[in-house]
DNA sequence: TATAGTTGTAACTGCATTGTTACCTGATTT
DNA sequence: AAATCAGGTAACAATGCAGTTACAACTATA
């Protein structure tokens, strides 16, 4: 993971790098004031996102989108303040991808940025296969020998925990992280809605399942393929 | 659960004591107005989390961090005003792991408390081994060589109460604590129910154990591996 | 705004786990 | 040898957890 910013605000290209190294301190920042140097980055760093600032004090903003444009197709967001929308329209339509007004908070950046990585790494992502299921947590779609069920999100995210943790029971608590993230409330009723409804879809008769099976007390576990 | 604040504001000393009090009253907060004072606490008390303002009227914020980090790693949250971003990048250069800017909301707090916790404690997963026994508490799977088992939960507590002192004698009351906790009604003629139920779970002939071993007037023991 | 699809909640039901009781076995004491 | 005691065993009852269903709240889409 690694992120260009083109910006000559020092105070901000230290805070964009300090919202990476505490929430995601596996991506790697590199950064320029100047928007000549910002687009020969982009063709030697290769980098895997682009954060863009309008006013540079070399050369207008749309111009470095539109160098960059010429050869590659990152993932751009642009950085503007707010009075400068006329900009962003332009700059969209140079082939920005998203853009942020300043100020901006952290957590708002950063949800961009994610949000934006999504989109642009294209599909690929593993398929997860156990026994019988082949599941694509990227679209939800569930294979079983060759019938095809969609699932919704909620169900995508507890089956493929499940898979991850392929055979080994999952714990509730651990699932309910997996699917609500860190503080649940109490919402451990509904997740076993969500199995019915799961059980519902892949299993021959959901009242005796052979799939998805149960360890009273703790958790859920996948049966072993035979 | 031990929170050491240093903070020299007795109003933000309070919100953030009452934010624990509240929310998670098994925490207990400790504070000192005085950076110096600080790091002796941190030696002495070794709390779990610090939570360090970055102005304290005695020593610059850095330097008690930099002491404390001479011999502790605990996860320390440092609090500081918007303005001083300059400050926050030195801080997390010198150690901290988060940081959070005043004012905040208690529960934006409690939140980084939380998962700066769980980042810090390594999964407690411990696996317990004794011969050809091999258990995870934390789901309740056994495995004996190959095979697997599926205990139930107080089947689960009594081994892993066994295991946890491989080989040593533990006494009835003893480990009707572990299960049942400080009061147990009069269980104790439940126990050998479990053993029992255990026993027809794990041993090749349950009526001639080689593994649980009975103390007679005492307890129950794991025999010795071969 | 209406509609379909998805999700969470609550009440009820059924079953696995658990606790209780009664009785058996074998060892130890008298 | 009878009495006593501790633990083993089996059957049964109580409990609590998971399954089930229906419904209300919410979301996204037309």
């Amino acid at each position: 993971m690694k992120v260009l910013v083109i910006e000559d605000d020092k105070e901000i290209v230290d805070a964009i790098s300090l919202a990476f190294q505490i929430r995601w301190p596996e991506a790697k920042v590199i950064s320029t004031r100047l928007g000549q140097k910002g687009v020969d980055l982009v063709e030697g760093e290769s980098p895997d996102i682009v954060i863009l600032d309008l006013g540079l004090p070399d050369i207008p903003g749309f111009e470095v989108l539109r160098q960059i444009r010429r050869f590659s197709a990152v993932p751009t967001i642009i950085l503007t303040v707010r009075a400068d929308e006329a900009d962003v329209v332009k700059g969209l339509e140079w082939g920005a991808d998203d853009y942020i007004t300043k100020p901006f908070r952290q957590l708002e950046l950063l949800a961009r940025v994610k949000s934006m990585i999504r989109r642009h790494t294209p599909a690929e992502e593993s398929i997860l296969t156990y026994g019988r299921l082949k599941l694509e947590p990227e679209t939800a779609q569930l294979h079983i020998d060759d019938k095809e069920i969609a699932l919704t999100v909620t169900e995508n995210h507890i089956l493929g925990h499940l898979m991850k943790n392929a055979g080994r029971v999952v714990t509730h608590s651990n699932l309910a992280e997996a699917v609500w993230g860190d503080d649940y409330p109490g919402a451990t009723d509904s997740l076993k809605v969500h199995i019915r409804r799961l059980r519902e879809k892949i299993e021959e008769d959901p009242g005796k399942p052979r799939i998805i099976l149960t360890k009273t007390g703790i958790g859920y576990f996948l049966a072993k393929p035979e």
